[in-house]
RNA sequence: GGCGCCAGGGUGUAACUGGUUAACACGCCGCCCUCUCAAGGCGGAGAGUUCGGGUUCGAUCCCCGAUGGCGCUACCA
């Protein structure tokens, strides 16, 4: 027998931003699809017409194209069962239910919300499970037929079958349901709208989807889309059912815990490759489990369903930022001086028109490379280098611990040699050679070392007794400084000028 | 209330079909490097696998129960 074609697929409703749990569903459907050479689709669940939005379409399909996530049909691809959008679907559940009705699978339902109602409050009081009696189940077909062709509204119900519905999930293994703790769904509203539950399963057999892999939300609801498959006569798919991405307080991850939508992250100057790597760790360890850093076609080649956690994992910032620094080390210098460049250009630093010059990209690159080691994000580049932008003596020597350091016997000869070595400087700007030349002059002649040499001059340059190696440094300052910017970048020796007229 | 899922260091995971001093990574701490902050290198602490039974010569692993967390229980998705 040869082996089926999977098929697999997304199936996000357009209400809201694409967020960490979902992404990660995406990431796994995907990742499943590319290891066993399958397919992977796009559906949209627009069947909420009230909060789907259009915008909201278009930003998730943004974010998924980011991280990388192409899907193979779906909107904007199209394929041999578009359309993908349940909106665009309608008519195609409205004939299945006509299917289902005659097949008598599923039965009108002419209960009212207020019968229904107090039909669970009873069932609970009992201590029973709040399934619906079936009181409609037992119309005859004529008396169905009447009084709905008398215009009394009626929701369809789909008849549960007499024996338990069990299903394979590959995370889970086995799973079974009683048939009577599963009450006869509604399948489609007494307005005529299909549920989701309903209009998933249609779309599911129809798309030929062969693992239906997602939350485990909707594990509870899984029994119900069996008794769907089992009602038409389809085959019934294999499931996994992904655990859920909690908080650090263990709470189901959400707005409340900050950012997390895939937007929000891309703002923040993580690297789709860092966030692709972290979200396949969280609830998936590769065999072995010495490795931890993988690309996408790393993770393509490892990812197995069946090494997926049915345990809930926490999501945590610290190693997301691990391996965002990771990626940031191993990433090309012109991209990274492209992405940060929008950061600058929102702090007013940089001028958007000069990305086009050579001279100022390379000039930025040189400073990333300076500030890279410490960045977590991208966008903390900014205020990482703002001294670099503006520099202000008087702050610097507000400082507790710089007064502390400016006050020693030394730091004022230190200070008094260097400036005037960088006074006498030819014009062409001052090496990092010729830097580490002055400093050892200066500290033959006074005697400081270390410390006491190094902390005055960095306060005089920087503002600060600590920061990146001057090696780097230095050029940056110097380069920039000859560059046309919206402020100017002050010289070493304007620096220090500034800093001793204080 | 009913039904289902889950349960290992602070966190994510590894541990072949039951046999390991329970491994790796993040984080944390320390040392080295260094003018400093990072980075990098080296090392350390931190779980005996929620609890109670059972099966077994032997359970993180299999079974039962309890407890806790989460989900579903809608004419929400």
């Amino acid at each position: 027998m040869k082996p089926q074609k999977t098929r697999v697929r997304f199936a996000p409703s357009p209400t809201g931003l694409l967020h960490v749990g979902n992404a990660r569903t995406a990431l796994y459907n995907w990742l499943f699809a590319r290891h066993t050479g399958g397919q992977f689709l796009l559906r949209i669940e627009d069947t909420d017409l009230d909060r789907s939005e259009a915008k909201h379409e278009a930003q998730l399909m943004e974010d998924l194209r980011w991280l990388g996530l192409e899907w193979d049909e779906g909107p904007g691809v199209e394929g041999p069962h578009a359309p993908y959008r349940q909106s665009e679907r309608l008519g195609i559940y409205r004939e299945h239910t006509e299917r289902l009705l005659a097949a008598r699978k599923a039965y009108r339902c002419f209960c009212s919300n207020e019968e229904l109602e107090a039909e669970r409050a009873r069932a609970a009081a009992e201590h029973r499970p709040q399934v619906y009696s079936g009181r409609c189940r037992a119309l005859s077909a004529e008396e169905s037929a009447e009084r709905a062709a008398l215009g009394e509204p009626f929701a369809v119900r789909l008849r549960i079958p007499d024996h338990p519905l069990r299903f394979h999930d590959m995370v889970r293994g086995e799973v079974e349901f009683a048939q009577e703790t599963v009450s006869d769904p509604i399948l489609v509203r007494s307005s005529g709208v299909p549920v989701y539950n309903y209009v998933v399963t249609v779309d599911d057999a129809l798309m030929e989807i062969t693992h239906v892999i997602r939350g485990d939300d909707h594990l509870s609801n899984t029994p119900k889309q069996v008794a769907i498959y089992e009602a038409f006569g389809w085959k019934v798919p294999e499931f996994a059912h992904l655990s859920t991405i909690l908080g650090s307080d263990r709470e189901r991850l959400s707005k409340r815990h900050g950012a997390t939508s895939i937007a929000s992250f891309r703002e923040m100057g993580i690297l789709p490759e860092a966030l692709v790597n972290y979200l396949a760790l969280l609830g998936w360890g590769a065999e072995g489990g010495t490795r931890e850093t993988f690309t996408q076609d790393e993770l393509t080649r490892e990812f197995k369903l069946e090494r997926v956690t049915a345990s809930p994992a926490v999501f945590d910032w610290a190693k997301l930022h691990w391996l965002n620094r990771h990626y940031l080390k191993q990433a090309e210098p012109a991209r990274l001086a492209e992405l940060a460049w929008a950061y600058f250009e929102q702090a007013g630093r940089l001028r958007r028109q000069d990305k086009a010059s050579a001279e100022m990209l390379a000039w930025m690159e040189s400073l990333i490379a300076v500030f890279l080691p410490s960045l977590d994000q991208l966008n903390q580049l900014p205020e990482k280098a703002a001294f670099i932008f503006q520099f202000d003596p008087e702050a610097a020597r507000a400082d507790e611990e710089n007064a502390m350091v400016l006050g020693s016997a030394t730091s004022e000869k230190v200070l008094a040699a260097f400036a005037s070595r960088v006074g006498g400087a030819a014009s062409g700007g001052v090496t990092p050679e010729q830097f580490k030349a002055w400093m050892n002059e200066i500290k033959a002649e006074t005697g400081a070392k270390g410390k006491d040499l190094f902390h005055p001059v960095r306060i005089a340059l920087t503002g600060a007794h600590s920061g990146p190696e001057f090696d780097k440094l230095i050029p940056v300052i110097e380069t920039g400084s000859k560059l046309d910017l919206p402020a100017h970048v002050l010289s070493l020796r304007e620096r220090v000028e500034m800093f001793l007229r204080e």
